[in-house]
DNA sequence: ATTAGCACTCTTTTAAGTCGAGTGCCAATT
DNA sequence: AATTGGCACTCGACTTAAAAGAGTGCTAAT
């Protein structure tokens, strides 16, 4: 790969962040008017040509001017990576406002998912997932009728998780109180890894013969906690109607269908918890089809038990830099209320 | 107000139905050949002239074919719910999804939400809300750190109700675990309504120097059981995209807007949830403002400590017959399951 | 009361023409 | 060898004109 010389980089850059800004592909003469102010129109067209031919420019017809490819964009955002952030301003005031409100988790990252895209008028996304080892609090039982019985598990953290499972007997709410109580004197404070083997040596020894009924009961409570599933909420998917970059239907529906389908959503999320941190990804770059003309901002953190993640979809040429100081300023005040 | 004649009549719920079908003007000749053939085109012209006059029908302009305004919509309802109603077909198939994924209420609501959506091409909606005699089965304190504390509320039915409330002094866990203990030997089992005056009588005998300082978090509680609020699902909204009414930016970004914010469809929700079975809001009929074009038909149900509705929110030409069966069915048979 | 006929209206579609932004290239310049 | 000014050329965006089509309103006949 051949590299860019200095010029070249700026007038990438250049026609990024352009575009960025106006939405308009970027002529040459507005490049040199506006960031290269020692060259002329022609120069920056020459050089443009070139890095037309390197792809990381692009005309959407003849006669227009240039727009930026993902690469361009990739560029872009190592750049800005690369740069100290600052933080974003005039957030506090939201973040006070979910302070005050005292609610759940839930309606906090509801909240501020709708926040994100009220801001920035992309789709602002959040989300929380247990960490593996987190400890569980409690697990309740309730008879809902005949043989369901919804199982509600309370986590250390405050994240609730409940699911209807099946049992082979109608089992009284009283000796399910008792099996309750039971479970909870060894799981209480405990992770579930351990846990789950208590209950299955205590089963073996003293169960035997409700052995296997139990069993796919502990199985699907091991489905539960085990898959370590996202909690997911997004907000501001209205906003993005206005963005020139949406009027087209089939956009706005690829992007509508993401925010619908949990899984799709859970994929680009897990993606980018692996790392802590700010991580974008670029049009292609995300793993799931459909958003390949959109572009992905995230920040992930664990504590206390929980890993959460905040982050905007936007059109590719989303405002990058006050995107990811938006992020960090977020989540970092989100957590000093958690 | 003047009486419609048999064939003005007939000629409405013909140029209702026609839109519904069609999404287009109807003209004299349509409904002519394909309502009324007993009539010629000019009859059929001179009789919606005198509904338009009456205000049934209007043209969106002069030379157009007549479109039904939300009056004829109302008129063409009530015709269809004092007919019987056939359960909708083919979904029994999906209701088996539901029943094989044994979940817990909330996926299952979201399902049904989505299904609704993409069956109609509308968008879905499901609710759910405690009744408010539904008697608690638990009460769980969890110390998030300091002074916060998670409230975790399981109702009868299987609701579960959580929020973080803030305690005037650093508790342990043990110490809540204790109050949780006392609290539950009275709750479970009886409605919330009667546990408060418990506890309350229990605070201002036992703990008076503490008293003031529970309230508060027993005023927080009171605030989440009695404010009997809906648990909302919405789905199914990028279906709507294909539909022609709502090619227009400015109509999709009111549902849109309606969908993420909880209040105004709590409100829709709330209306419809008073008496029981079917309802239909036409446009302007709708207690929210935005989609006055809009109409949304639900159907509600109270059983075993709770109400739950099903909704769908469609263009005012939505097909209501269709609509309404779907959403009989579908409630039908989620109760079967629950 | 109903109907056939016809002129009229208004939207939709198609075609043609103009405008303007921006490029590509060549020859002149540094 | 790199840079620059000049100029012809391209292609989409916008404007205008004309033609087509669907449906009505009205009048006179049945």
């Amino acid at each position: 790969m051949t590299l860019l010389t200095e010029r070249q980089l700026e007038v990438v850059l250049a026609v990024v962040y352009e575009y960025i800004e106006c939405g308009e592909p970027a002529g040459s003469r507005t490049i040199a008017k506006k960031y290269l102010r020692g060259c002329s129109p022609a120069t920056i067209r020459n050089e443009m040509s070139d890095l037309e031919e390197m792809g990381y420019l692009y005309q959407p017809h003849t006669s227009a001017g240039r727009l930026p490819t993902p690469m361009a964009y990739r560029l872009y955002v190592d750049a800005i990576m690369q740069r100290r952030r600052t933080p974003h301003p005039g957030i506090n005031g939201w973040l006070d406002d979910i302070r005050d409100q005292r609610r759940d988790m839930e309606s906090v990252l509801a909240y501020a998912s709708q926040l994100l895209g009220k801001v920035t008028s992309y789709v602002g996304v959040a989300a929380i997932a247990p960490l593996e080892d987190v400890a569980i609090h409690r697990i309740d039982f309730l008879r809902l009728g005949g043989e369901t019985v919804l199982v509600v598990i309370v986590l250390n953290g405050g994240l609730i998780h409940s699911r209807t499972i099946l049992l082979p007997a109608d089992i009284s709410q009283d000796m399910l109180d008792n099996i309750s109580r039971s479970i909870n004197t060894i799981a209480s404070g405990n992770p579930w890894g351990q846990v789950r083997e208590v209950i299955y040596s205590y089963l073996v020894q003293e169960l035997e013969q409700i052995f296997h009924s139990c069993r796919e009961a502990i199985d699907q409570m091991d489905l539960i906690l085990s898959s370590r599933k996202y909690r997911l909420f997004t907000g501001g998917a209205r906003y993005i109607l206005a963005l020139p970059d949406f009027q087209d239907m089939g956009k706005l529906k690829a992007i509508l269908s993401l925010l619908e389908e949990e899984q799709n959503l859970a994929v680009i999320v897990e993606k980018c918890s692996q790392k802590e941190g700010v991580r974008v990804t670029i049009g292609d770059e995300n793993p799931v089809p459909g958003i390949s003309s959109c572009s992905v901002v995230t920040v992930a953190s664990s504590t206390r038990g929980q890993r959460a993640v905040l982050g905007l979809i936007g059109p590719m040429r989303m405002d990058y830099e006050r995107s990811i100081a938006l992020l960090e300023t977020m989540l970092k005040g989100l957590y000093e209320d958690f």
